[in-house]
DNA sequence: GTCCATGCAAAGCTTTTGCATGTCT
DNA sequence: AGACATGCAAAAGCTTTGCATGGAC
């Protein structure tokens, strides 16, 4: 896959991300086997939430989701298995700056970086080879093997650029 | 100034970052006397052993450290000292993914991006203008207008690559 | 003397954990 | 039946806050 171009608009907010198929519950159902454990029916809510909610979602909203389906649901059986998730490589944590872990989809997914708007919160993801590329020749030059990263843009997106121009010209 | 060669090694664990002079110091003293606040032992003590610290220090770690002169010294108002400092831009403040949020000097520094050892926890700062421009232009792409952005490079460093590959061999 | 800063302890947030109970196989 | 998952509530880790006291101006 190619892109140097960037811009694959993968997973803003409110698009859904679960059009992968319904493998992603499936490989889920896999591992739980493979592994000895159990299927329940709050896994595979828990599950369905999180694939059809376009990802960088917290936990808070995942368990609000849930709950739509039945308000029983704990707060600690997300956080669980959502770690479960993350362990068989179907969800992937991350840290933006407002110390609430968020997951997203991971499955088969190429590595990708974040635009974020800090007026109304979306998330934009895009890939850059050129900047991969860099980051390790920067690695080598130091010395360093480079296992992960992370590179956040934070910033005013169109719309809520658009919102203010007008707001000054009214 | 040119950091296209990137490697700046500003800040690296042990090494003193406290030699840009005895300004930071006076320039807190100045805010502080600007806004009507006023000096304080701690607010001295708790500069002082953040300038000295290389960077990249947690408040625990400047606990610690000011404890040393004066065993009396609150975590609060290390708190709130640093986040005086970070206000008057004197300190920044930045989260890595390890929960807790560790200070890096700031005073008139260029933006710079970061290499962190996963095995030792070392930090190494660098700086690159074409990676800037390139997420410059990504923003651009995407009708963002960047106002920051935190890049973050997880790896081996070379010591302990070293280190790595003669425990396998041995 | 007035206001600000400090220390302490309590409280806030997110996340984790212990334990009795419920559920899957 | 046996092993694992769940819910609840308690606890843990980092950070903030309320309040009485102490210190700066």
């Amino acid at each position: 896959m190619n892109a140097d171009q960037d811009g694959m608009r993968i997973g803003s907010k409110g698009r859904g991300g679960a059009a992968v198929g319904a493998t992603p519950v499936a490989a889920l159902g896999a591992y739980i086997e493979e592994r000895g454990l159990k299927h329940s029916r709050q896994r595979e809510l828990i599950a369905q939430a999180f694939f059809e909610s376009g990802g960088h979602v917290t936990v808070e909203q995942l368990v609000e989701r849930c709950r739509r389906a039945d308000p029983r649901v704990s707060v600690a059986t997300v956080y669980r298995t959502m770690k479960l998730l993350a362990e068989c490589g179907l969800a992937s944590a991350r840290q933006f700056g407002d110390g609430q872990t968020r997951y997203e989809p991971a499955a088969g997914r190429a590595h990708h970086d974040h635009l974020i708007c800090t007026v109304c919160g979306d998330i934009v993801e895009f890939a850059n080879d050129r900047i991969e590329a860099l980051q390790e020749s920067i690695a080598r030059r130091h010395g360093f093997e480079v296992e992960s990263h992370r590179l956040e843009l934070y910033g005013r997106c169109a719309r809520c650029r658009t919102a203010r121009a007008e707001e000054a010209r009214p």
